[in-house]
DNA sequence: TTTACTGCAAAATGTTTGCATAAGG
DNA sequence: CCTTATGCAAACATTTTGCAGTAAA
């Protein structure tokens, strides 16, 4: 997802069916960018204002709302009820940390496999699952306290 | 959590450690009541405004960070990005509806002990993991298309 | 050339805050 | 009593909207 060039970025937006403007791709660069820091509308604005002064906020917002009706990139909604997207368009899942109050990417295969076989398996009979995610809340472990909460977890 | 009277909607309060004033009570109970609805705080205080009509919109909101603050109540979000609560303070899943934007409950104990066990085997090192829930995106299938849904599915 | 997007500024939403008054423990 | 919560209204932050002008296909 990192280290896209303009041509393919600009590839990603037509692919979805979108117009490659030059704010829809410097806006979707900057998300990339921004990858696993899940920026707020104001945030990717800022990080690509120096560089197109003239883009206008409005046209921020316009444009993320249009990543995510096209699933080019989701919506994150922090704890504190502000919306974050990410320009990840895999599925994947998050850990929010009561501490920091950062949201954490956290992948994993396994948990991807089995939850997969899970909602294979259960018939959902009136509901059709189009994905899933799994949020998880937690703290993060200091560095020197990492020993006594192993030992909590066995 | 349905079919509490306000002694047993006092009693979580004051176990909570919060003051039970009348307030505090009414908005919990709107809360039971709407238990499922996923209520936002606007939906909370339209419902108990005709029998509290001096109760303030503001109280409401408040009231609502309290109890999420003690755990007594959880806030969801949804898709749209707006704050929604919910009287249950056990872990529970939700599915969004991408239809028609509701927020399902969804409860299952397998799928809660298939993560349980997932989250103990794996060493989250860095991490201790407070809870967990899954969020699930799909559509709501209408009875006289669920013969062949389940095809595709199977 | 046609359609869709942009910038701007204003408006709408949703939520929080400050403070004097009121109620709970 | 003393502390904490309430109601009110104003302030705030964030997001959306409308529209005339502009750029992409």
């Amino acid at each position: 997802m990192q280290l896209m060039n303009r041509t393919d970025l600009r590839d990603r937006l037509v692919a979805s069916g979108l117009k490659a403007t030059h704010q829809r791709i410097v806006v979707y660069e900057a998300l990339t960018e921004l990858h696993g820091h899940h920026p707020t509308a104001e945030e990717v604005y800022q990080r690509l204002k120096p560089a197109n002064p003239s883009i206008s906020l409005g046209t921020v917002y316009k444009n993320l709302d249009t990543f995510v009706e096209t699933r080019l990139v989701f919506r994150v909604l922090s704890e504190e009820g502000g919306k974050r997207y990410d320009a990840n368009a895999m599925a994947h899942s998050h850990i929010y940390c009561s501490n920091t109050k950062e949201i954490i990417d956290f992948e994993d295969a396994e948990l991807e496999q089995l939850l997969t076989e899970f909602f294979q398996k259960r018939n959902m009979s009136n509901f059709e699952i189009k994905s899933f995610s799994v949020q998880l809340t937690g703290n993060k472990v200091e560095p020197d306290k990492q020993i006594s909460i192993s030992r909590v977890l066995k």
